[in-house]
DNA sequence: ATCTGCTCCTGTTTGC
DNA sequence: TGCAAACAGGAGCAGA
């Protein structure tokens, strides 16, 4: 599941083929993932120079000289696949440059594409209300305990709250949780600040490992050229239901609106 | 404003 | 063996 880290990884491995590339030829094999494509998507992009790479929450930055900003997301099953050997059942979209091709493969299509004037990119609707970047400076104790006042929702659920902290999503959010000691259904009014400093660093300190392990995969995910991440193997409780916790209790698993949260009872409070 | 629950999509895994 | 149901889940939205 590509989450913050993946992109992470999907975005330094694009930089080198990209970055100062001219986009020479663009082929939409499909209109629309998610949601359609810019109808002008292959006018805008073809002959732009590509002037820089980013990554905003789950969300990769594609510069171009022409003023536009192409925002790929790369929902469940999206991957960027450099100079495949050949076509893939689920290449949307292929951009050709002078030294490689890359393809927009997304086989369950909840991905996105969109074209962005780059002065814009702040208050684009799905960036406006963005939180704070969990790796940034402004995401903190202070931040959580103002965002959490007053509030009785579980703590996994606005972990999960791009508006909170952009970029966590359910894998991440588990781990994170076990790692600081808090159990997902916890009230977030009811967490103390010291404990939501343990957090904070918890949060960082997971998605740090996992940027550098290259990213997590559950099946379908793959770095750009080709290789699996493979810091699935260090998850601590997502998964892992059954199965002991470091402390020999088992693994717990709860499903809440189709969604499973994985946890330890003894280790998380 | 907050919260719950549903929808989208399809390849893979699980269960009878 | 074969087929159906479950499963993965980010984001957005309706409705309470």
């Amino acid at each position: 599941m590509p989450e913050l880290p993946e992109v992470e990884t999907t975005v330094r491995g694009l930089r080198p083929v990209l970055e100062g590339q001219r986009i020479e030829r663009v082929t939409v094999n499909r209109p629309d993932l998610r949601r359609p494509f810019p109808h002008d998507l292959g006018q805008r992009l073809t002959g732009a120079t590509v002037t820089g790479l980013g990554r905003r929450a789950k969300y990769g930055l594609v510069e171009t000289d022409r003023g536009d900003t192409m925002v790929f997301h790369l929902g469940m099953s999206g991957r960027w696949r450099i100079d495949p050997a050949e076509a893939g059942k689920h290449d949307h979209l292929l951009l050709d440059t002078p030294g490689h091709r890359l393809a927009l493969n997304d086989a369950r299509r909840f991905g996105s594409v969109d074209l962005v004037p780059s002065a814009e990119l702040a208050a684009w609707p799905p960036f406006a209300a963005l939180g704070p970047e969990p790796l940034g400076p402004d995401f903190s104790a202070a931040h959580l305990a103002a965002a959490f006042d007053g509030r009785i929702a579980p703590v996994k659920l606005l972990l999960l709250d791009q508006r909170i902290v952009a970029g966590l999503g359910n894998i991440y959010v588990c781990e994170a949780l076990h790692m600081a000691g808090i159990a997902p259904v916890r009230e977030v009014g009811r967490i103390a600040r010291a404990r939501l400093a343990r957090l904070v660093d918890a949060v960082r300190e997971v998605l740090e490992a996992a940027i550098a392990a290259g990213g997590s995969t559950l099946r379908d995910y793959a770095r750009p050229d080709g290789e699996l991440g493979y810091f699935a193997k260090q998850w601590r409780v997502y998964g892992r239901e059954g199965e002991d916790c470091a402390c020999g209790a088992p693994v717990l698993r709860r499903v809440d609106g189709g969604r499973s949260t994985f946890w330890c009872a003894k280790c998380q409070r």
